[in-house]
DNA sequence: GCTACTCTATAACAAGTGTTATAACAAGCG
DNA sequence: CGCTTGTTATAACACTTGTTATAGAGTAGC
């Protein structure tokens, strides 16, 4: 049976993101993820020794190398409007669910505390961070911009893809999304060597 | 004294707003409010009556509205530049808190829910980000954009705003808010009818 | 003085939190 | 059977939360 109990962890850790990604750090209860995750309470701190911090741990790290393969992929299958295409799923998403589900690395990032405790949160939001930013970067660098525009625009991507999302939510309307994605394509057009 | 007593209900707004910004909307405890604000904390439902819920709104209220006018002034005082001067503003803040003030709205927009109870939260939240946006797309209307491209140009600018606010201190440096600063610029150049 | 009113102090309640300790259960193995 | 090992069940601890009730100060008008 060490396959379901593998399982009942990987479980934990999804549950947790979900909820982190809807009512943020401090709207995760432990005793909650449990139960919604089906997994016993009593088992949540042999597989997760160190206890919360290590949870929201996992599922930061889990939910943004998902997203950063997803971004990927579509920049991978499809050079010209990848980009494009990874906005419109993130669209969908905050469409579906009536714009309850956020991003759970930005639930994070914001509620994180100075405290020493919670430092491996901290790192692990700047690594996802990181990550992301690199994958953008490589790509605008491969499509003939400078590194140090490559990088800014990498970032602005980002910025503006977490604040539409942040704002979609608030006004429970799809339209701020809707606009960054106009404007950021005409922002990436810029720099280019060539037109293509 | 019932100046005094005035004083310390603002007093309370502002602290409640100021925890908000760095430790998120589940941060706020009644009770270390009213403690940092040299309030007791007997008289805090005198003063608000419906409790928490009533402090957080009128801290969202107070600090968003403070903000709009800031950039209302930067954009009156200064045609050209005052959006550049705006957001070094906001740079300047972030860098003196050491990355630990972020921006209370967005705090509030994550982690409220949808429950009834929190409900004026959240029409604060939208009435604030309608505010702010109805601010900076007149000013790009004045100049000579479309209605349409106005608003869109809005919603990026402040969707990009509080996206670099989140990822500065995710990462702990300034240069995500840098990197917008100059993207932005480059942005806001697009969609005139003449080049001034 | 007395009254009326605004404000504050204190304690308590009910609920929820992360976490730990301890005992039980199950499975495999000798 | 015993024995070990990985897992779970239960209860409890210590703490914090928002909120309320109640009694008490402080202050102004008369």
């Amino acid at each position: 049976m060490s396959k379901s109990s593998a399982e009942g962890r990987q479980r934990v850790i999804e549950t947790a993101a979900s909820i982190l990604s809807t009512r943020g750090l401090k709207g995760v209860s432990i005793r909650e993820v449990a139960k919604l995750a089906n997994a016993p309470l009593g088992s949540t701190y042999h597989h997760f020794p160190d206890g919360k911090v290590q949870i929201i741990t996992e599922a930061i790290e889990w939910a943004g190398e998902k997203a950063a393969e997803r971004l990927k992929d579509c920049l991978d299958k499809d050079n010209r409007n990848g980009l494009q295409t990874f906005l419109h799923q993130w669209r969908e998403r905050l469409h579906r669910s009536n714009f309850q589900q956020g991003c759970p690395i930005v639930a994070a990032a914001i509620e994180a505390s100075q405290d020493e405790h919670e430092e491996q949160i901290k790192l692990a939001i700047s690594r996802i961070f990181k990550r992301w930013q690199s994958i953008l970067a490589d790509h605008f660098i491969s499509h003939g911009r400078t590194v140090v525009l490559s990088n800014s625009m990498a970032l602005t991507v980002i910025s503006c893809l977490e604040g539409a999302v942040i704002l979609s939510r608030g006004y429970q309307t799809i339209e701020p999304f809707d606009a960054i994605i106009d404007t950021l394509s005409l922002l990436v057009d810029q720099g280019k060597e060539d037109s293509e």
